[in-house]
DNA sequence: AACTATCAGGAGGTTACCTCTCTATGAGGT
DNA sequence: ACCTCATAGAGAGGTAACCTCCTGATAGTT
């Protein structure tokens, strides 16, 4: 009887807090690679663009044969991490000061800079992958495999809002 | 062939990608009402509280009959909005310099501060709350009702990992 | 009375964003 | 060539939402 109204902060508290676990687990296990989840993603997003070999998810089309392992302008890493692109950066800035990326300009736009992983940038990132991997500590891992599958299901269902990317 | 392995980024992504949206979408919405949603998410669960009615999930079960409306320990209302009790204070000062809460000795422990709803306050959530009812835009209204129910069980099956709310 | 735990908040820091503005450049029209 | 307008990246400066470490008052315990 407490119980039946459909309390619409409800989903919306959850997730944050399935949210903001599942970001402290994150940042406390990229820690030790001197990364935070951003930044993090940020690689991924570099290194998930490689060429031109067309995969990856909706927005970041945009791979430039730059660089070593593919590189994007930095407008189109903000789109990727969905950040404005004066954000992106500062995300970029952090990880050159890293080495773990380079700016080099577009040949094709001088306006543009693109944004490559450094050898040691892709490096790291693999090397955070596997960590990952080995310590199966994905956070996702107390779900079942059926149970991730509707999660994304459902998530997927959340992002794209009809049809727009954005 | 480049991609069918699990990406464990990628439900860490979806649920990123989902949680900014919501978020975006909840600070246009209160924005009109000079609210962030975390000052928002502070006044429900003030509101949420009144009297000892018993109702309520776990962590915030520490209702004082204080002020007009229920009202919490700063402490009680970190664990609710699941932050560091000094970034309560922080809410908390937001909120009373706008006239929505007002903090009172708490009685019983001269060490303690209520928090309490003021009038305006609670008038100020409720408006908010009947605003997103007739707009029926709650974020998750794209999804149907059955899917809701099962994203609420997935996610506290994230939450609630093992037993403990924290 | 002494010791220790707990409360709220001061000081000061970080991250992850934002907008507004500047400069260099590109692209289109005349 | 020239003028206009959009676009790219970044400087300046701001905010929200966190954090930890420390203090001063108090409570509870011995």
């Amino acid at each position: 009887m407490p119980y039946d109204e459909p309390d619409p902060a409800r989903l919306g508290d959850l997730l944050h807090a399935v949210f903001r676990r599942l970001r402290r687990r994150w940042a406390e296990q990229l820690a030790p690679f001197g990364l935070t989840p951003h930044q993090f993603r940020a690689l991924d997003a570099l290194a998930g663009c490689r060429g031109g070999t067309g995969h990856r998810h909706g927005p970041a089309g945009n791979c430039r044969p730059g660089g070593g392992s593919g590189s994007l302008r930095v407008k189109d890493l903000a789109d990727a991490l969905r950040i404005a692109p004066r954000s992106a950066t500062e995300v970029v800035d952090l990880l050159e000061r890293k080495g773990l990326v380079e700016r080099v300009p577009d040949p094709s736009d001088r306006r543009a800079t693109l944004v490559a992983l450094t050898p040691r940038g892709a490096a790291l990132r693999e090397q955070v992958r596997e960590d990952r991997r080995r310590e199966s500590d994905e956070y996702f891992s107390r779900l079942d495999p059926a149970d991730r599958v509707e999660l994304e299901r459902l998530l997927r269902l959340l992002t794209t809002d009809g049809s727009a990317p954005d």
